[in-house]
RNA sequence: GGGUUGGUAGCUCAAUGGUAGAGCAGUGCCCUUUUAAGGCAUUGGUUGAGGGUUCGAGUCCCUCCCAACCCA
């Protein structure tokens, strides 16, 4: 009978909310901004605890991530990304306005601790706070401070949670971070020049997938996001850059899967003068010191939920290079002497579902995915690739039937190609406008016309970043390495 | 696009077709060295959305939404 006495309905997260507001207000009433402003700190919370000194001054700042009470007694866990610090108050001795901030505290709320270092009874370095400021007051709760996020689709939308609850989370992405800085730097050191390159160009060109289109308003025209930088970074190579890379996102108008995200980061590297060989070395070395510069080189574990040791990828140089005649000769002995039809049914025999392919080498390129890619775990260059597969590379001169490329396949995925660079002009323009067919408005007419000024023989790369952070990493997920993946509007 | 699994309190998870529960978080009280603090008490639910079957649905059926995995 006292139903809808109250029209406001609350829900149980509204009423948390509203007990985080009373505090806010509380707050306020005594004279304090609850969302506080710049504070002086020793350091972050990691440089804290290194520069621990008993009885010193000391101030620090961070998220509230732990809360006991034992009555006159307070201990708080003070949290940033890279560090946790314990806080020791006694309420008795506390100015007012800091009782005021420890009585309207939560977890969650950012805190500005002054106080001394001090080593609790039971030897754990902590600060004694003296003065207290709430820097931000949180209005809604954090996840569980024991088991953290586990539903993926929070990890995923919010993100910052999944930061927030999650150590390996936090980890992984500061591992991702190091991997990017880190193939800068090696690039810088041998020289290669950064540059940026348009993302939105008229011709989405550089490789075969589907763009997303734009408009420019005052240009009045259709723009496409790249799927690839590589006819401008080519561009740049007929300008007489050297060697240069770029480290930028491509979009990608496809499927979303445990390894596809829309936009996604890719490196491009060129060097003047090199060719695929050359390349490969390159691509060996870079990934074996980014691997050791995480620490976990030459055997890579990836683990599964248990913990258990699912797979062991071994990057002990050299790097395996075989032929991909070779590779699907001994996946399936003979393939080669088999005509068309021979092909098809030996497809059928190995429960190969082919019905998407059309010409004879996308049927071998088939068995190549299946039968060799998703088996090859250890690092493998893989040469002498058919012409029809890459349009942009020059053919080898002993079997003008392949290109000399590489495709790296490592874990099962192909984490880099590398080209010997097709720089006749006249050998170009036939294979783009074999490639663009029927759409012959899909040609980079100027990309062509600077192939004809004269582009120095280069070699060239490129490797799919995300994908190179899921293999050193262990993720099972591309969603797990990319900050903020795309998901459907909920 | 197809298949499988899932969506229950802020978070992590329970619940033969038969009164929707626990831990953490929250609230109140006790507690001056805790650390997943503890003790006592206590609040909190449109079970993803909408239909249907049934005396009765978190549970069974249908449609839809979102997600994960597999396949294309």
């Amino acid at each position: 009978m006292t139903h809808s006495m109250n029209m406001t309905s609350h829900s149980p997260l509204d009423e948390l909310i509203a007990i985080r507001r009373q505090k806010l207000q509380a707050l306020r009433d005594q004279g304090i901004d609850p969302f506080g402003a710049a504070f002086e700190i020793t350091g972050t919370i990691a440089e804290v605890v290194t520069k621990f000194q008993e009885g010193s001054t000391v101030t620090a700042a961070g998220r509230i991530t732990a809360y006991r009470n034992m009555g006159k007694s307070h201990f708080l866990d003070l949290s940033d990304l890279g560090g946790r610090i314990q806080v020791y108050i006694n309420t008795k001795e506390l100015d007012e306005k800091s009782l005021a901030v420890v009585t309207q505290l939560d977890i969650g709320d950012f805190l500005g601790v002054e106080g001394n270092y001090f080593t609790t009874k039971t030897g754990e370095q902590s600060i004694k706070g003296h003065r207290l400021l709430m820097l931000t007051k949180a209005l809604r709760p954090l996840p569980d401070k024991w088991h953290g996020v586990q539903d993926p689709e929070i990890r995923y939308r919010q993100r910052y949670l999944d930061l927030i609850a999650n150590a390996p989370s936090r980890t992984l992405f500061l591992q991702r971070i190091a991997i990017v800085r880190e193939v800068r730097r090696f690039l810088e050191e041998r020289s290669f020049l950064e540059v940026e390159t348009p993302m939105m160009q008229a011709v989405a060109g550089g490789a075969a997938a589907e763009p997303f289109r734009t408009h420019h308003h005052a240009l009045g025209m259709d723009l496409f996001l790249r799927i690839a930088p590589e006819l401008y970074l080519k561009r740049l190579l007929v300008a007489g850059f050297p060697k240069v890379f770029e480290l930028n996102r491509n979009f990608r108008n496809e499927g979303i899967s445990r390894r596809h995200n829309p936009e996604f980061t890719m490196l491009e590297a060129y060097w003047a003068f090199a060719d695929f060989q050359k390349m490969s070395l390159l691509v060996e070395e870079m990934i074996c010191h980014l691997a050791s510069h995480l620490g976990v080189g030459p055997l890579i574990e990836h683990h599964n939920e248990e913990g258990e040791v699912t797979r062991t990828i071994n990057l002990t140089r050299p790097w395996r290079r075989e032929s991909y005649r070779n590779l699907v000769n001994a996946a399936v002995p003979g393939w080669f002497e088999l005509d068309l039809e021979a092909k098809r049914k030996r497809c059928a025999e190995l429960k190969l579902d082919i019905t998407h392919c059309h010409q004879e080498f996308e049927i071998t390129q088939h068995v190549f995915e299946k039968l060799v890619e998703e088996k090859l775990i250890d690092p493998c260059f893989v040469t002498q690739v058919p012409k029809e597969l890459v349009p942009l590379a020059k053919l080898n001169t002993k079997d003008p039937t392949t290109v000399d490329v590489y495709e790296l396949i490592i874990n099962g995925q192909e984490i880099s190609p590398g080209y010997s660079e097709l720089n006749d002009p006249d050998l170009q323009r036939e294979r783009l406008e074999h490639q663009a067919g029927e759409e012959q408005q899909s040609l980079d007419h100027d990309f062509l016309e600077s192939l004809e000024y004269g582009m120095p023989p280069a070699g060239g790369i490129g490797i799919g970043i995300d994908r190179l952070v899921m293999m050193l990493t262990g993720a099972p997920s591309i969603r797990d390495v990319i900050l903020f993946p795309h998901l459907k509007r909920k």
